[in-house]
DNA sequence: TGCCAGGCGGGGT
DNA sequence: ACCCCGCATGGC
C-alpha cells in the first residue's frame, strides 16, 4: 500500500541524544538505512509510517499514512516519540554506568542512545517470543519472517524500499496457517495464545499466557512499554552476570534478580537491554572468550542488534 | 549425528 | 523449592 504524506514536525530530543545508534538499536533492515528512521505503525483500521531525520539538533518527523484524519496524524507523532525515546531522561540511569564492566561505555562512546522501543506489549511480545530458546540470530530471523509474511507492505513516495508492519493480532488468527512458513517452531501456538489474550483484554499481566514466563513478559513490558524495573532473567544473564560481577558459575533466577535489583534499582530492565546491544549479543560461549581478553564489541561484522539493520535476511 | 541456543510448562521428587 | 524432560528449528 503505498501512503502519502500528511504531516510535519520538528522535534528537540532530551540531550544527551544519540539518533543514530537509537534508530539502529535493534532495527531491521527496512526500518534504518544508515541515514533515516523508518516506523511502521498499525491501527487496526489505519496505517502509517513515520520517517525520522537528523536536522542539526533537531529531528524531522514526517508521518505517512492511509488517511488524514488528526487522531491517527496524532496517535503516529506520539508513538513515534515513544518508539525513538525522545523525552526519555537517562540521567539516572548514566550515573549507574560509571566504572561498570559492562555498561561503563554507555556513558562515554555510546552516549545518547535509547533503545529502540515498539508500538505496543502486543509487539514486544512477538519480539520475546522469538527469542525463546533460540539464539539472536535466529529470534530475529522469525521475527522478519512474521512481518514479511503477516504484516501489511508499505511504501511510501520516492521510495522503492517496502516495509512492513508488525501483523495485528487479529491478523495472526486469520493469517495463522502461514505461521508455518515463518520456522517459529513450536512457537507458533504461544504466538496464537498471546493473539487472542490482547484480542480480549488490556491486560498487562502476560504471564497469564501459556507459553509467556518471567523473561518473555518482562523485556515485552521494556520493549512495549519502557517499563524498566524488572530484569528479564534468561540462561544468557544467568551465567553472564554472576561471571562478570562476581566471577562465579550460573546462578538461580531469583539471585540474578537480587543482584539486579540492587545494583540497578528501576532501572535493571534497561540495564539488561543495553547490555545485550553493548556485548553484540553472541552467544555465552563467545562472549566469555571476549570479556576474558577485556573486549567487547558492539559493532561486529555480523548481525548484532546495532548492525541488524545492514543484513536483509 | 548430536546437541546447543536470551524459555516454558508439566511432571516428578 | 528444586530437577528433568520434551518441544521445532537452524547452525555448527
Amino acid at each position: 500500500m503505498l501512503l502519502r504524506h500528511v504531516y510535519s514536525l520538528n522535534v528537540k530530543p532530551v540531550k544527551p541524544y544519540s539518533f543514530d545508534l537509537t534508530a539502529s538499536c535493534y532495527a531491521i533492515s527496512w526500518e534504518y538505512d544508515g541515514h533515516n528512521a523508518y516506523i511502521t505503525l498499525d491501527y487496526d483500521k489505519h496505517v502509517s509510517l513515520v520517517k525520522v531525520s537528523p536536522r542539526e539538533d533537531e529531528l524531522l518527523f514526517e508521518v505517512y499514512a492511509d488517511t488524514s484524519s488528526s487522531d491517527i496524524i496524532d496517535s503516529a507523532i506520539r508513538d513515534a516519540r515513544f518508539i525513538l525515546g525522545v523525552d526519555e531522561d537517562l540521567t539516572n540511569f548514566y550515573g549507574l554506568c560509571k566504572n561498570d564492566p559492562l555498561l561503563g561505555i554507555l556513558a562515554e562512546r555510546f552516549i545518547g542512545m535509547r533503545i529502540r522501543a515498539v508500538q505496543n506489549l502486543w509487539q514486544g511480545i512477538l519480539i520475546s517470543i522469538c527469542q525463546q530458546n533460540a539464539s539472536f540470530k535466529q529470534g530475529w530471523k522469525m521475527l522478519l519472517n512474521i512481518r514479511r509474511k503477516l504484516g501489511k507492505p508499505l511504501q511510501i513516495p520516492n521510495n522503492p524500499r517496502i516495509m512492513f508492519t508488525y501483523p495485528s493480532p487479529r491478523q495472526v488468527i486469520e493469517k495463522f496457517d502461514l505461521l508455518k512458513d515463518c520456522r517459529v517452531g513450536y512457537r507458533d501456538k504461544v504466538i496464537l495464545n498471546a493473539a487472542r489474550f490482547f484480542l480480549e483484554n488490556e491486560s498487562e499481566e502476560l504471564e497469564k499466557i501459556k507459553g509467556i514466563g518471567q523473561y518473555s513478559a518482562r523485556l515485552a513490558r521494556i520493549l512495549g512499554l519502557r517499563k524498566y524495573d524488572e530484569f528479564p532473567v534468561d540462561r544468557w544473564f544467568s551465567v553472564l552476570i554472576p561471571k562478570v560481577y562476581a566471577n562465579e558459575d550460573k546462578w538461580t533466577i531469583r539471585r540474578v534478580e537480587e543482584f539486579a535489583a540492587k545494583k540497578w534499582d528501576k532501572w535493571a530492565g534497561l540495564a539488561a537491554v543495553m547490555i545485550t546491544v553493548i556485548t553484540g549479543a553472541k552467544t555465552l560461549t563467545k562472549l566469555l572468550e571476549d570479556i576474558q581478553q577485556g573486549k567487547l564489541s558492539p559493532l561486529p561484522d555480523e548481525p548484532a542488534p546495532l548492525t541488524l539493520w545492514r543484513y536483509e535476511t
